[in-house]
DNA sequence: GTTCTAGAAC
DNA sequence: GTTCTAGAAC
């Protein structure tokens, strides 16, 4: 992508005017649309839509959004989380259709965006993809690594006292960027991994595993539907289990 | 983002 | 010799 302000140019549209191939959905405040370079089975980009008082300034990102008014900033990645939540949904469902399981999904922001205007990252728990090519890219998805900030800790610096706001909200670039560097390690099992395609054959691996155990794990409770179905009850029939929030 | 390339790693 | 990375140019 060589149109940095690309983005912006999407939130400042009406939704309808926007290619099916480009968005997936939208609410009054947020737009839903494809990662045009997916990390991910399944990655997506939400982003706020600019309407007043939301000047494209204040929604370039995530430090000019939260140097600007904080119960706006609220506001702002309120309707980004709830338009990730039933985003999730419609992927999971995705998931079970397309593979026959459903895994985590990772909701977050990087911490030092490559485009303007805000933009929250949703995207399957996997990383294998044939856009994934170098560790930055890896790196900057590692969920434990600390450059991509999860949904759930931003929302606790905005109820969190002033100072460690103050503190978070400055996002210095430069130690964030420096954790784009550090040594590539699987982030299932920890384990170090030499190089880009080592890692992306381990990652594969890592998925396929996953894959089996829970295709397995469904059909057993299929299975156990159909039982209880035949013996004209209604247990194991009710609403699917509440899973715990990925972040 | 891609392409190109020097040099490191193997 | 081949594979891979990382930085520069675009």
């Amino acid at each position: 992508m060589s149109n940095l302000t690309i983005l912006r140019t999407y939130a400042l549209k009406d939704p309808a005017t926007l290619p099916a191939s480009i968005l997936f959905s939208n609410t009054d405040s947020t737009l839903t649309i494809y990662d045009a370079f997916p990390k991910s089975l399944f990655h997506f980009l939400v982003l706020p839509r600019a309407s007043a008082p939301l000047e494209t300034n204040e929604l370039a990102s995530l430090i000019t959004l939260l140097r600007g008014d904080r119960t706006r900033a609220k506001q702002v990645i309120s309707s980004l989380n709830e338009a990730a939540k039933s985003l999730r949904k419609e992927i999971e469902a995705e998931m079970v259709n397309r593979y026959g399981f459903k895994w985590n999904i990772w909701t977050g922001f990087h911490a030092v965006p490559s485009m303007q205007h805000l933009h929250l990252h949703v995207l399957s728990a996997d990383l294998c993809s044939e856009k994934m090519k170098h560790k930055k890219h890896y790196n900057s998805f590692h969920p434990k690594l600390g450059f991509f900030l999860h949904m759930d800790e931003v929302l606790s610096w905005l109820d969190a006292e002033d100072s460690y706001f103050t503190t978070m909200a400055k996002l210095d670039p430069a130690p964030y960027e420096a954790l784009l560097k550090e040594n590539l390690a699987c982030f299932h099992c920890g384990s170090a991994m030499k190089n880009i395609p080592a890692l992306k054959a381990h990652l594969q691996m890592e998925w396929d595993t996953l894959a089996t155990r829970g295709k397995a794990q469904l059909a057993r409770k299929r299975k156990l539907e159909e039982k209880h179905a035949a013996a004209g009850t209604d247990e194991g029939r009710g609403p699917p289990k509440k899973q715990k929030s990925d972040q």
